[in-house]
Parts: structure tokens; sequence; C-alpha cells
DNA sequence: CCAAATCTTTAAACTGCCTTTAAAAAATAA
DNA sequence: TTATTTTTTAAAGGCAGTTTAAAGATTTGG
């Protein structure tokens, strides 16, 4: 499932994050409110998970913004204890649950999964297709029209963002944190240089895909 | 028989496994209550061995939702004394059978013994196969197109794993909790050089197998 | 124009895997 | 039992592919 990760707490986040990848989620994760709103408006998950308190922008506000936006992706609100009285106001603002902090793992783990049966839009494949590629995840295999490719770990992580990405613009801090994880202790212009070999490949293999740059913000694959 | 074994008590476990190995059971072990579980979903064992207690997710769960996913594989649930009157409740949910800690062994592969005649599903899948090759596990013979040839217990429990692989990717961690358990006190870079002895046994033995890296992953055994 | 962002290249460090070897441990034979 | 063989293990050297930082070139927006 494609869970997008509001929360503040960046250690809590981190342990999410693992936590969910090791399901074999797809997580994306945002320390910020007005930030989360926007790739929330994007459209790109199947769950998100968002925190009450946040910095710019509280988590109802965001949901509220993204209900009155006409999305339905379900939301599993984060409230500490003592905000409890918040329940009926976030229900009613329309998360699909509530989990109160703190909270074991498995608990969100199972709501997870129930919301995930509701939806329909779930299927876990490791084969990827976009355009005039696919990628297959396991065995990290690019293919394109003129021929096939091993990509390496980080290669693989990079274009597994992109071919998620439903055509959408990713900003570069989403990606860093895909490829290398929450402020790994890399330096952030290694983008730069996967981001190149990424089109060398996606050329190599004589695809018609181009991997945009949108200055400012990030990059985006674009089919033709 | 396949069996699966999920129980929190790794000592306890290792015992198990080590029993069930003599009585020429193949036996995958879990720790944990969700990644039992997921284990579980894949339907790829004749028999669920599953503690009531564990963490993250308790067996109880565990079972119903393997029951509500339409699996009818026969379970066994151990039980603390003290919790004796969930027996009702677990077979509710599906269990096939319910053994109180502490236990004898000989109680347990009596039961086993009786489910498994229960069970159609169970044949002599002592001979794998796969491509070119059959691997008889209880005399751990590999025949290949050209010769057969007798392997050793770590040679023997390394192809099973590549033989049960159904063509996926295995990680290396996964390989090597197979042959040597988890947590063995045993360098992992011994996988390489196994690896290495059963890439000859192959080749020697005629098959047009081949065990390829996956790098950064693992291995995966491809036909052609 | 300038400053910031991004592109491109490269060399060096690092990692993961392969292969061989020798010695320890275990199994088997005498 | 002791001797012999087989299996298992650790260790080391080597190599290729991967990752990284760094630095200069180029582009872009104001």
């Amino acid at each position: 499932m494609r869970i997008l990760l509001i929360e503040d707490d960046k250690k809590l986040c981190e342990l999410l994050q693992f936590q969910l990848k090791k399901e074999n989620h797809y997580v994306d994760i945002c320390h910020d409110g007005r930030d989360g709103l926007d790739i929330f408006l994007q459209n790109g998950h199947d769950l998100v998970i968002l925190d009450r308190m946040l910095p710019t922008m509280n988590g109802l506000y965001v949901l509220k913004k993204a209900r009155s936006a006409g999305l339905d992706t379900p939301v599993i609100m984060l409230t500490a204890i003592g905000e409890l009285y918040d329940r009926i106001e976030g229900l009613d603002c329309g998360a699909d649950d509530y989990i109160t902090k703190p909270f074991e793992f498995e608990e969100l783990s199972a709501r997870i999964r129930s919301l995930g049966r509701r939806s329909k839009k779930y299927e876990d494949d490791s084969i990827l297709q976009y355009g005039d590629i696919t990628y297959d995840s396991a065995l990290r295999i690019l293919n394109g029209p003129k021929c096939g490719l091993q990509l390496s770990v980080r290669e693989g992580l990079l274009l597994e963002v992109f071919m998620r990405s439903d055509g959408k613009v990713m900003r570069r801090m989403v990606i860093f944190s895909h490829v290398w994880g929450v402020d790994a202790p890399v330096e952030e212009s290694n983008l730069d240089t996967y981001i190149h070999f990424l089109r060398k490949r996606l050329c190599y293999v004589g695809s018609r895909l181009n991997l945009k740059t949108v200055r400012g913000t990030g990059y985006i694959l674009e089919d033709i």
C-alpha cells in the first residue's frame, strides 16, 4: 500500500517508516503540515497517517482541506493522550480512524490492514510499468524498448519512486528520503548524481520517458 | 511435512525445530505474530504450530485472519497453563488442536502425526523437482541430467531453500537463517562459500540451472 | 548581469561477492 | 579405540560494481 506519513516527530517517523516498509508498504514521509497537504493533494497515496499536532498547519486543517478538495483517501489520525476529546471532531472532519499516542505498532498495522481491505486499489506487484518501460523491483531489472539493464540498489530505489509517482512531480526531499532514508548522513547532492545516472539508464534502454527537472521543487517522469 | 512454527520463545523454538527436523519435517520458524501471519498467508505449509501469546499480534488473531482469508491449513495452538479458558475461543477460531505448555515433545509429535493423517495434502514431499534437477531431501541426493550426487547437510539445506523458492529472489538473511538458523554463531560469509559449492554441484550434475546473484539482495535459482 | 540550482564528470573509498586455503570439527572406517 | 575421510568453518586476498564527495561547467530565474 502507498502510505503518506505526516508526523513531525522524526524519530517516530523513521521507526514507523521502517516497520511499514517491512510490511511491504511504500512510505512517503513529511514532517510539516503545509508540505504534507501539498503532497496529500497530489492524491498519490492509498492511505494517509496524519498527526494532529504539526508545525505550520495542524492535522485537522490538513484533513479538512483535503476532504473539501474532494479527496477520499482513507486517513488515520494520530493524537496524543489528552487530545482525546478531539476524536469526534476528527472523525467529523473525515478521518477514518483514530489512534492515541503512545500506541503499539501492532494496532496501527491492524488498522492499516483493515482499511487496506476496504480499498480495492491496493495490490502488491513487484513488476512496475510506466510508459514504455517496465521495472522488476525484485530483480532490479529495467526493461525498455531497446534492451534490459540491471540497476544498482540506489538506482533501483530512485526509479521506483518515479514508477510509483503516477506522473506527478516528486519533490527532492521526498525522493531523497526514499532512496537514502530520512536525514541519512549523506550529501544531498548525490541525488543530482543519481538523477544523472538514471537518465543515462533510461536513454540506454531506449525509453522515450523524460526525467524532467522542476526547478526549485524536484523532478517529474514525463511520457513524451 | 512442511511445518510453520510461530513461537516467540526462541529457546523452545529452536528445540522444537531441531526435534521436528529429526522427524523429517521441513520447519520454518518465526518469532513474531505479524510476520507469522504473513508467512501463514503464503499458504506454503501443511501445518502451523501457533503460540497464543506473541509479540505484535496474538495467536488467536493470527488464526482468525488466516481462516477468514480462506486457509484451511491445520493449526495446533500452544497455550500456557492459565490461558486454558481460551481453549474454546481458540477452537472456535479454527484451531484443530490445543496443547498446554509445558508439554512433552512426544505428545506434540503424536498430534502432528494425527493431523498429518487427516490432511490429504501431505504426500511425500521429500522429493523436490525444479527445472532439470530433482532433489531427494531425505537422502540428500541431487540428480541432474548427467548424474547424481550426494550432498552434505548444509549443501542440502541450501538447495532446499531454492527448490522451494518458486523462482523468487531469496534474500541472503532468509537463506542464512534456513541453513544455519536464526542468529547462528557462524560467520555469514559461509553462505558465500556454500553458494560456491552448490554452483559446482549443479554444474557437476549437468544442470542448466543458474544460481544467479542479485547484488545487494540475495540469489535466485533461474531456469535458463 | 548575478546567484542559486542543477548538471556532469571523476577519482577514491567502500561494499559485496567470489574463490581458495587451511584448520577445526564431525562422521566414518579400520 | 585410533586413523582416515568428509564436512564445516574462518580467514584472507582479490576484484568488480557501487556509492560517495568534490569540483567545475552549465542553466535558470530574477
